[in-house]
DNA sequence: CAGCATAAAGACAGAATGTCTATATTTCAA
DNA sequence: TTGAAATATAGACATTCTGTCTTTATGCTG
């Protein structure tokens, strides 16, 4: 057997961030922000990239322009999110507060950084106290 | 070119598991734990992940004893923290902050949860405030 | 229509992983 | 002491993943 197919590869996820960085691009441009020289199959290893970034619903490509428009479909935080939850479940059963008393415990959390999460915890405290909103 | 080696896959961690739940044991034990029949060939695959684990500095083992008795070297708090470190590496630029950040903004925290954060918070504040102890 | 850029499809090599087979080693009862 | 049983070790292997390249098809532009 093997493991499971990773959500988002290394080179896809090079990809992404080529996307999120420099925003909404060609599959050229994209080629040329990746590697520096531009070259036949530097160019189509972008395209099978891409085309598995989107058959995993990743980036959104816009057929009518062309050449083809690539645009992130999924950001930072929810990559983020998924890594975290895949984290959670090996490890913690699914649940996701262990990670968070393991930053908070583990991490050496300057007084700053506790100033900033107590604030944090005061926002959610206003807005997410409440039912609806 | 394929991917960096999985600092413990699946079936290691369901050994590792294994060794956590349980405590020490020899391999035919963890076998027993981890499958139900105890077949010749699966023996052999556990021994072989014990001994992957062993490279790894993942558990010990105690040659004295026979048959080999295994412990667990890592901790899953280990285990998460080096996840958490992989996951802040590829997405964060090594930053663990964006990862606590994340979870305290995108998961329902609870009040109750958000309490004991609080508190825990609290209890930082106490010890880990002060340079020495 | 010719020629070029782009897209799509497929092929590949190298590595990871879980599993199994074969061999060596150790223990212990007869 | 010897030989069988249990254990340990080494190696083989199928499958899959992943990054990359080649080949072929398609669309645009002059």
């Amino acid at each position: 057997m093997a493991r499971k197919p990773q959500d988002v590869t290394d080179a896809e996820l090079a990809v992404l961030q080529a996307l999120w960085d420099g925003g909404t691009a060609s599959a050229r441009e994209l080629t040329l922000r990746l590697y520096r020289r531009l070259t036949e199959s530097n160019l189509a290893t972008v395209q099978k990239l891409l085309k598995r970034l989107e058959d995993k619903d990743c980036i959104s490509r816009n057929r009518e322009a062309w050449p083809h428009v690539f645009t992130a479909a999924v950001g930072r935080e929810e990559l983020i999110g998924r890594r975290l939850q895949t984290t959670a479940d090996a490890l913690c059963e699914g649940a996701l507060s262990p990670l968070l008393t393991h930053l908070v415990k583990t991490r050496r959390l300057s007084p700053q950084d506790r100033q900033a999460l107590r604030d944090l915890l005061d926002e959610l405290e206003d807005e997410g106290g409440r039912k609806d909103s």
